[in-house]
DNA sequence: CTGTTAGCGCGTTCAA
DNA sequence: TTGAACGCGCTAACAG
């Protein structure tokens, strides 16, 4: 078959005009084209089944609408909040949406920003995948100078520190105020399932968590903080060998709520050992509606912040990088009882 | 700034040849270009920061390569298995990925599916979105047809029945072995909360479930059969509902697993009238080992759904449209107790 | 308001 | 193996 796709110039032909008052009645955006004229070419245009070549107009013009997103990886059990956010947020503004999964790499990550400036895509939004310390930080910030000043906007989630404009979420405050809250219910025992040791909203996590405990007097040995893979299934990996090693624990401040979800599973598959042991996250997704004991977390308005994005990649790009702090606040629920009402309750793990 | 993106004429310039040369060194796909100048054009590239501009090339080549995903919406709360299949098995192979929102309506399908024709997509796969008896299923066929005469790839997941690469779960099987399994396991009076009426999946997990029901001997009476939106929420509110009527309920069936645990949840938040009803979902989900009780669901293996469907997208279009049909199987859990074992615990709802 | 014309940046013949 | 020249489909500047 292959029988090609119609191009302007037959509209234009079939409606009796030029490709030039062709492209003008097709693109709203420029005006001055007789109503005669304009019902004729749209006229056209669906008895052929035309539909523009976004490539071709995208050379001419130089840019293209649209929002590129790169994350990490896709979890295939909870919904990552963000991902969902910005998919519904550019689906309901209108804007293509360009999903990539980039490796961990530094790397991949710059190999993804410069495709996006190779596609010319308006606005390309991170959600993830900084690292501390890391020596490609570098290498990534001068890729994305290079698509900005290409002409696109940037907007960073979660990844304060750089030129861009960002949506951060107050990590550290969210961790340190459940932190002081879980030894106020009367926990003392504490582990930390980090993450990945270099991550950055993982660290700021558990520094928060730590510096929490540490203003309430609680002292948190460092071979209680496990680092690992940022996933549920590491978590449930990672809780089994905390409680082989047969250590004092009241409670498990895990990162993430998946994180923590899957050790609330090791802990119930666990038996006897794992009984007793309260468990806390981060990020109040949606899930933990369904999950029974309710689980102790710090919530984030997930909507304000995918919102949030957006505006800022659609307004005009400021002289100075804007930085919008979103914060959250600490949820308790049964995964975290109050054990100063159970003083008996206590030292039942070993 | 805009300081705008190197083109090639600015590294073949650099590299001293011309842009035809430059073009082959950096196609890998032509061959025939002298070392010596390959690794000229290769470094003047990387000294320049060239990206190649991917319209202009499209524009070009008259297609590009990468996959057009369109779904209908995208959950916040579980992942959607498909989804998140597809999106990790297309950055498995290198694929661009697009992900595309559309409406739930023909006209918005439509309008996605000539949206990506727009873009000379290479291949284009759809997750649900069929309507049984839908008016718009002629004009959707006329619009893959027309991206197909284009030279594009289609695969459709789960809508079988139409001229196109397909991948298709069992879902009647599936739903009429639960069915059974249900029946043998002691219950008696069901209820199903079955998504939209017309969506093509939930009725046939519905009519499946009802099939099984009969051959087991068991009535099911319509006012039993609970339609509504496809959702966790939905179903949450409308096992709601159907716990209010007061009638006597040993099990329901959610034509999905995340409306299963609205269900669940809402059973449990119900008190005394919630309890003893039994839940079944259908894909389950990863989510479900989290969860308490353990969901009875049939398992789909949704890796080898999103494998099978980029499988069918890069091989060679077949002169007749092939149709995968991936099967799954019944997994008992805690959430469908064995009532033979108890039957004193009858009829503990009115 | 409309048509002519000149690009946009790249791939690709066709000779050399 | 290489380069000159043309074409891809569309928009934008410039006349009219």
């Amino acid at each position: 078959m292959d029988s090609r796709s119609p191009r302007l110039v037959d509209v234009a032909r079939r409606a009796g005009v030029s490709t030039a008052t062709a492209s003008r009645a097709l693109n709203p955006t420029t005006r001055g084209v007789r109503d005669a004229n304009r019902a004729r070419v749209l006229a056209a245009a669906e008895e052929l089944g035309y539909t523009t070549n976004l490539a071709a107009q995208t050379v001419a013009r130089g840019r293209t609408r649209g929002v590129t997103l790169i994350v990490k990886a896709m979890p295939d059990d909870y919904a990552n909040p963000m991902v969902a956010g910005v998919v519904n947020a550019t689906h309901r503004e209108g804007l293509p949406l360009n999903l990539v999964v980039a490796g961990s790499g530094t790397d991949d990550l710059v190999r993804a920003i410069d495709a996006a400036r190779g596609r010319r895509a308006q606005v390309l939004m991170t959600i993830g995948g900084r690292f501390v310390d890391d020596r490609g930080t570098d290498k990534m910030v001068t890729a994305l100078e290079r698509y900005e000043a290409d002409g696109g906007r940037v907007v960073l989630i979660t990844q304060p520190g750089l030129p861009f404009d960002t949506v951060a979420y107050a990590n550290r405050e969210g961790a340190k105020e459940l932190a002081r809250t879980l030894v106020e219910l009367g926990y003392e025992h504490f582990a930390i399932l980090a993450g990945f040791a270099n991550g950055l909203t993982q660290r700021d996590r558990t520094q928060g968590f730590l510096e929490g405990l540490a203003e309430s007097g609680v002292e948190l040995s460092a071979d209680r903080v496990v680092t690992g893979d940022f996933t549920r299934d590491a978590a449930y990996a990672a809780a089994g060998d905390l409680v082989r090693r047969g250590i004092r624990l009241d409670a498990i401040f895990a990162v993430n709520d998946a994180m923590a979800l899957g050790a609330l599973s090791l802990l119930r598959d666990a038996g006897p050992r794992g009984q007793g042991v309260a468990v806390a996250g981060f990020d109040d997704i949606k899930a933990l509606r369904d999950v029974t004991p309710g689980l102790t977390t710090v919530h984030l308005p997930w909507d304000d912040v995918a919102a949030e994005a957006i505006r800022l990649a659609l307004s005009e790009r400021p002289a100075e990088p804007r930085v919008s702090v979103v914060r959250g606040h600490v949820v308790v629920r049964e995964s975290t009882p109050d054990r100063r009402m159970h003083p008996t309750a206590e030292g039942e793990t070993t």
